[in-house]
Formats: structure tokens, sequence, C-alpha cells
DNA sequence: ATAACGATTGCAAGTTTATACAAAAATGAA
DNA sequence: TTCATTTTTGTATAAACTTGCAATCGTTAT
């Protein structure tokens, strides 16, 4: 519990789990959890994980992760199990192909794991019609989904 | 061009074209656009816009909407009461969230009421795709379904 | 082992952003 | 209008964040 890694993806799990306002209670956190370092290092690493001061929805300030990518990251992931076959863009609209019968199954775990990034989507049989969130690019999008389901190029 | 909304609508414009990263570069953009203000209360307008600082995906620092729709509190709430959560737009389109399989139902009342302004639904388990008349605004469109979906309930 | 090189970090200084407070402007009621 | 009340803004300052630099830590090659 002392490297680089293993306190970037604990700072990933405090700003998600704990409203956090500023880089000095994020070091106060870290330290309760044995992590000793300086609010500039901090500024560091908050950088790396693209985690930024937004508002939240009572209009204070709070730390969020801006790159969804981290969703696939965790432990376990059964739409990587699932394999998808295609993922083709038309507009702001994405279509992903699936082997029959399994496009609920892969669609349920996208609106579960894709986070702010993805709308909604809706599942026919093998074709899954994905609604992204205006403002992110399909290159974008595609590395959240990618991510999340192993086979796509 | 000199009262507090305009100056507000201008900002937003500003940070949606320009790439802003301090708002000193923000208070001169404005400047070169006929406003005169300090930073304090750029810092104040920003809170009130949710645009908070990001970073791009070349690792710059940059101003943008955290709020990414323009969605009314409202009607928010409205599609609330009937079991929608969201309603957001994705280009032409508008998505509609709901609580797990009432995207059914929801899209039928859709189809059925909401007339010329839309073209049609489609409707997965917990989102509807709902694709509007050419020419329809969002505003428009998010008024129109606000209503239905106040009457339904 | 040690030299060389890159990555990481703390320190301190610099930059940027937020806010307390008071003044000015807008709003409203009588 | 005039007074009271609320909203908006600037000033000044505090708080928060970023970064250059040098020291340290880790690797890898010799």
């Amino acid at each position: 519990m002392k490297n680089k890694n293993d306190r970037l993806q604990t700072i990933r799990q405090v700003v998600i789990e704990c409203k956090i306002g500023s880089q000095e209670e994020l070091l106060k956190e870290l330290l309760h959890r044995g992590y000793t370092v300086t609010q500039a290092t901090l500024s560091r690493d908050l950088k790396r994980l693209k985690i930024t001061k937004t508002l939240d929805n009572t209009g204070e300030y709070r730390y969020r992760l801006t790159d969804l990518s981290f969703i696939s990251e965790k432990s376990e992931n059964n739409a990587k199990a699932l394999g998808a076959n295609s993922l083709e863009f038309s507009g702001p609209l994405a279509v992903m192909k699936t082997r029959s019968g399994y496009a609920g199954a892969i669609a349920a775990e996208i609106d579960q794991h894709a986070g702010e990034a993805v709308l909604g989507t809706i599942a026919g049989d093998d074709t899954i019609l994905i609604i992204p969130r205006e403002g992110f690019s399909r290159v974008e999008i595609t590395n959240i989904l990618s991510n999340l389901i192993e086979n796509l190029s």
C-alpha cells in the first residue's frame, strides 16, 4: 500500500465515495488510509487521473472523475466475458453488434458501467443502439466501451 | 449587451467556442466582446453556470460546462413523478430514462399524445429514444414532454 | 556494487480561484 | 417619490491550486 499506483487507485475510490471539496480534504482522507503525501503531489495525481473540481446539484464544489474509463478497471466485469462483434458510428449514435441473443445482457452492462458518457441504450436481439452524451467524442466512447468489452477493436 | 443575463449567455458561448484555460483568459475574451468585469464576478458567474475547469484529452486545463443538458428542473421533476428519471438531448434526438420496465408504457403515451412534434419513439427497458420532427427546438420538445408527463400523473 | 537515467516527490514560490465585506444598483411597497 | 430590501458587483484578501527546481527513489546496464 505504498506505491504510486495504489495511491492513485485509492484516490479514485475516495473521490467516488466521499464528498471531497478540496485537495486538503483529500489529503486528510488519504492520511487516514495510510498515505502520506503533500498537496502538490495530489494536484499532480488528480491531473493524471483527470479528476476535477466540479459543482454538484446543491451548488457546492466537489471533486469528480472526468474520465470514466476507470469503471472498466474495477475488478470483475461480466461484459468482457460476453464479447461483442463490432461497433460503428452513425452521426451521434453508436451501434454495437453482438452474438445473437446477447444484446440485452451487454446493453445492461453498458447501462450499468459506462457512466455519464452514455445517455442510454436500446437493445434488440443482436444489435444495441447506444446514445452517447453530447460532448463525448467517438474516440472517447470507443475507449470506454472497448475497455468495457474486450473483443472490440 | 450590458445586463447580467447577456453576459452569462456570452460566457457560455465563449467557453464552448474558445479554449479557455483560466478566468483571466475569459476576462480578456469578454472585454474583447464589450463586457467589462472583474475576475471575482467571473468566478461567481462560472459557479452559477456550472462551468468548471476540466482536463481535455491533451492533458491541458480547459473550462467546460458540467451540466450538459439544458433541461429545466421543472420538467425533470415532472418526469420523475411518472417514473421517468431524466430527459436529455443528443444531436437531433432526445433520450428519456425511466424506471426499469416503464419505457414501453411511457413511450406509448408519448406516441399517442405528443402530436406532430414527435415523429416516433423507440423504447427499450428503461430508455426511450424520441425522434423529434425537424424544426422543433429542444425547449419546445422539453415543454411538450413535460406537459404530457404532467397530465399522465 | 555503482554509474547513469528516468520517474516521483517535496518544497517553496507563483498563479489562479473563491469569498467576506461594503458599496452600488436594482426592485418593490407604500 | 422615498424608504426598505434584495441582488449584483468590485475590492481586497484568503484559500486553493499549479509548477519549477532540486533532491530522492528505482531501474537497468555495465
